[in-house]
DNA sequence: CTATTCCGTAAGAAAGTGCTTACCGTAAGC
DNA sequence: GCTTACGGTAAGCACTTTCTTACGGAATAG
């Protein structure tokens, strides 16, 4: 069985700016100088934001003429929600060896 | 009302020596030397990264003798779920607004 | 066709990250 | 006391990130 790897999300979460563009996008699928106009960074590196965005699956381009539409993928926080589940879930499971151990021990 | 931050933990998570840091604490409390030799990064860089987790206020720690022995607070990690519950509230709220200016439209 | 608008990419600067080695303080053992 | 084990921090290096300005390609309006 193999998880799939958080690594690219969790990178493109990690910066504010990014996690604004994408709940800014999740509210409203957005062109790329609307969202440089709603942020204090130039439109370059609001292009460049969403790259790392796009790569990391988080969300979807769509092109209406000149402009390019880019619409926010929420399904892919799955992954982000799948990996607190293992994680809890490992967690949880030690928690259970150790009360079972506990009553080994003393009952 | 206001939402903590989850920048530091999401930073402290983009990295995938320190994920497996936290796993590993996670499963057993233990000692920097102990994670020094199990992972292939030096004992400093190990502690490096412990610092970056506990600022996060992912790990907490308790002197043991010489050595410092560093849990997993994953309690912590309800910052996360958090922040997803949020998103997810709000995406589903404007899916709900979208359905009821459908309804309004043609119904 | 020309002008305009939109946006991705290239190039480069500044800052940040992650690692190493070297060093120093603290606790325990002799 | 002296030595050993443990671990945080400083310094320095390579690499990456994030931003800017400059440029060029593609679609639309006239």
């Amino acid at each position: 069985m193999s998880y799939e790897m958080p690594e690219q999300i969790f990178a493109a979460l990690a910066d504010s700016n990014r996690r604004a563009l994408f709940e800014e996008i999740s509210r409203e699928p957005t062109a790329v100088a609307r969202l440089a106009d709603k942020f204090p960074i130039s439109r370059p590196a609001v292009s460049q934001h969403l790259r790392i965005l796009s790569d990391a699956g988080l969300v979807t381009v769509r092109p209406e003429g000149t402009r390019r539409i880019y619409a926010a993928n929420p399904e892919r926080l799955e992954v982000v929600r799948a990996w607190l589940d293992r994680y809890w879930g490992s967690v949880l499971g030690r928690f259970a060896e150790e009360i079972d151990r506990m009553n080994g021990e003393s009952g």
